[in-house]
DNA sequence: TGTACATCAGTGAACGCGCGTTCACTGATGTAC
DNA sequence: TGTACATCAGTGAACGCGCGTTCACTGATGTAC
């Protein structure tokens, strides 16, 4: 074991694991075997499991953040002022790139079976990356974390208000009730469907004998998104 | 105490202390002193904490089920092919009325401040009940409780086969792979932001002095959904 | 009507277990003189 | 070059604690004869 991988080996198996289960329901023990390291290993380099679960959201936020960044300011030479689609098409590309350049990763991978070749049945490592960022998003939003949601308002709170203004900017034939309450509609929307991706693909294999992508899910998603963020003004009568 | 309230005090407390922190961080005994009875009559009344979460689920599920069922009879008498915002208008109505009628329920309050009368700055008991049904939904669906979603398949998946095919109709022109990933955005966008209603409504309370309640949320979010199910058809180009 | 027994909701105390954390310790590497 | 000390990653074993569950027991109510 080189000069000290400790902490990535922690890093990864708490993430894939934090995201199969949840943080109340993963044990240190539980982690530190799968990391293969001692079980006293988290409190010397972390300090505490909460720690733990913050340094995990450290890991992927920051970097996604500062590419999220770049990638706003290259839509901002191009016009002051972003359509919605053009906001969210930059969102989700660099959410679903995220996963690809992370070659470092050990890839702990800690379901069933292990057995998927990259051209298999199975869904290749960078899709599982994707697919842990959403169930991590979705666990901070859900589970009762307090010290989780403080630290990731301090650190990133500044990248979500730029992407949020800049969205708002771009329908500002919305008034700011109906823009928060869209906003939250597609924040579901995305972190529930993307977070389960890999139940909903395998009913889709089941039932129509076809193959999914979270590639092809962002393609449904993005122009669905859009479609009710920007068209539906004005309730329907039945 | 009369005869046997006990298994209804239990029910309460637990309702309100799972749709609040979740299951794995809410314990029995925090549960039976909230609700003021023994700690051993958990194991008593419902065998184990498993099966008192699943008896949670079940007291709601069993009426709201019923419910939408004679709901969606008296839409068929009207038409046999009822439209997606009449089926999504049903599902909302029957929701929302659900806590209204639940008069019978102790009202066992956790939240910090039992303090708001009827007429205040607060959220009435009605829409409390609400909120939790949609906290623990959300909480069925991301909280790793295999027994739990074992359970509401095995119980209640015939109601949900019956709208989702209903739904299904409504939309004839969309191939099922579409039908399906839209289906789940409208579950996450309802489930998300209806169970965060109280932070999302105190976020408007403060950004804006914008007063809103649980029946405008579902106002806003119907066209919404209807929008993205019909008519997001075709990708944009940006 | 009276007695014996059965049923059942509820109780108090204890059980073993797995948890996060702590602590004294090791052994390798770097640094000062 | 050699010695003494400091630093630091990592370790093994134990700590106290809160958890879900169990068990022998109580006391009220109903039932049979």
């Amino acid at each position: 074991m080189a000069q000290s991988d400790t902490v990535e080996r922690i890093l990864d198996a708490a993430e894939a694991l934090f995201a199969e289960r949840g943080f109340a329901e993963t044990s240190l023990r539980t982690i530190t075997s799968t990391a293969g390291v001692n079980l006293a290993a988290v409190n010397y380099h972390f300090g505490s499991k909460k720690e733990l679960i913050q340094a995990v959201f450290a890991r992927f936020l920051t970097p996604f953040c500062r590419e999220l960044d770049a990638s706003l300011n290259s839509l901002m030479e191009e016009s002051d002022k972003p359509t919605t689609g053009a906001l969210l098409k930059a969102l989700f590309q660099t959410a679903l790139l995220r996963g690809d350049e992370a070659g470092l990763a050990l890839n702990i991978s800690v379901s069933s079976e292990a057995e998927a070749t990259d051209s298999g049945s199975g869904v290749n490592a960078s899709e599982e990356k994707v697919q842990r960022f959403m169930r991590l998003l979705g666990l901070a939003y859900n589970q009762s974390q307090g010290h989780l949601r403080r630290f990731i308002v301090a650190n990133y709170g500044d990248h979500y208000r730029r992407f949020t203004l800049l969205l708002k900017s771009s329908a500002p034939q919305l008034d700011p009730i109906s823009f928060y309450w869209r906003l939250y509609f597609m924040l579901g929307a995305t972190v529930f469907t993307l977070s389960s991706f890999d139940s909903i693909a395998s009913i889709l294999k089941e039932d129509f004998s076809e193959d999914t992508s979270l590639d092809a899910a962002a393609d449904l998603l993005v122009p669905a998104l859009t479609g009710m963020f920007e068209n539906a003004d004005e309730p329907q009568q039945t």
